[in-house]
DNA sequence: TAGTGGTCTAGACCACCGT
DNA sequence: CGGTGGTCTAGACCACTAG
């Protein structure tokens, strides 16, 4: 099967850009699936009636965007992002013994609303859609360093109001994935600077006002679409960033 | 000219790794200079007596680490990194028209000094050598929006002592090239937030204590070694930046 | 040992650029 | 038009991984 006859993509488009449109969809519409191997080079060399160097470009690309993962000798894997320590890259998080933790997460409020005009644009639904709320708190030692709001799309997540707060776990886009079959591909966050709400100074025990860090995060799928918008503050003397510019 | 024996380095290493530091090695000593275009691809295939995909793989490592730039029908440059608007990444910059704008520059002060423990660390100098130390401040519409702590070895920068501060202009970088014959290549940058120390709060024209973000930037040149080290300051308010995550 | 990705070659033709 | 980088092919062999 040749792939001008089977894809329609824009002819002019150099064949390993076509082939790597035609890959992306197999990872969006889930017939190439997050952890799971893809086919090996050779193989869809001869199904796509390529080269291999042709398919092995067109996998480049997709290895560069994040979508996949080389593994020599093994085979070639759908990327599962690696949120874990998402934070840590801002802000210091350390025990009392100076080692690098995974702070726990505990679920300060759940609740159904209405997206305004904000969240309708960060979600990419309509105004006064239905939205899920969740206000959380992450601890180190006990001692709260984030606080969280949170924001998803009702649909999709309806699931998420039926399971005690208290299973939710630590990570949230593992349960997503649980219990939504909505995997989170990629993310884009924005770091200002500002003053901690009332709400949010008590979640932290700092005083209302305080300095602090603000992460808005838009989290999306494979799809490219938002999944969920989420807004950490964090106290302003524990951020720290590193970029490399060139 | 066999690569294996007109180069000493690792056997072990694939052809195009090795090929790759070649490269690395003519920029480093200057005799491929920044901006000008590097030998056509076939021309370094048969030099080095490698295929052509050997040379363009080769090539493909260094324009990914920004060392070069490739230009369709033109050639292989060598590429001059653009730090014009660097700041620009983690401060609104805009005129009252809300236009980007570059920012003006004034030196305020330019002295020698001898570098402490911190500046030694980042200038990978001798404790107590010789430095230039200059604090400048930067201003859009003729309000100052920055405050810059700029740290040099002495040696390579002497001339900097004899000309007037007042034809430094906007931006230091190329001013560096010119008068002492060294381009930064790339920069790495510390983003924490703190308050204003006096001196530049005074500068900023800002209160004392006010909240400001800090970058700490020590830029290197192309054999990866300090030229500069660099601390500025903006009101925090003016803070934003962006990050993409996967 | 079989299967995978990694390296390397040799050569063809295309698309773009400046003159 | 000549020269450059961009695309594509076909096939060989190497290095790593798992069973």
């Amino acid at each position: 099967m040749s792939l001008a006859l089977s894809h329609r993509s824009d002819e002019r488009l150099p064949l390993y850009q076509r082939l790597r449109d035609v890959f992306t969809a197999h990872i969006v519409e889930g017939r190439w699936r997050p952890g799971a191997p893809v086919p090996a080079e050779d193989a869809l060399a001869t199904e796509h009636g390529v080269a291999l160097g042709t398919v092995r470009k067109a996998l480049e690309g997709l290895v560069a965007s994040g979508h996949l993962e080389r593994r020599q000798g093994r085979g070639t894997y759908v990327r599962r992002p690696a949120f874990r320590n998402a934070l840590a890259r801002f802000f210091r998080m350390t025990d009392a013994a100076g080692d690098p933790v995974q702070p726990e997460a505990r679920i300060l409020r759940r609740r159904t609303g209405l997206a305004d005009a904000a969240a309708a644009a960060k979600l990419g639904a309509p105004l006064g859609s239905k939205t899920i709320e969740l206000f959380r708190v992450r601890l180190v030692d006990g001692r709260p360093i984030l606080a969280e709001e949170i924001t998803l799309p009702f649909a999709p997540f309806a699931a998420l109001m039926d399971l005690p707060t208290r299973e939710f776990g630590d990570l949230l886009y593992p349960l997503y994935e649980r219990v939504a079959g909505r995997a989170v591909a990629r993310a884009r966050e924005q770091i200002t600077f500002g003053r901690a709400p009332s709400r949010v100074a008590a979640a932290l025990g700092v005083e209302n006002g305080a300095p602090v860090a603000i992460i808005d995060r838009i989290a999306c799928g494979f799809d490219d679409a938002p999944l969920e918008a989420r807004r950490s503050y964090g106290p302003a003397e524990r951020f720290s960033y590193a970029v490399d510019i060139r």
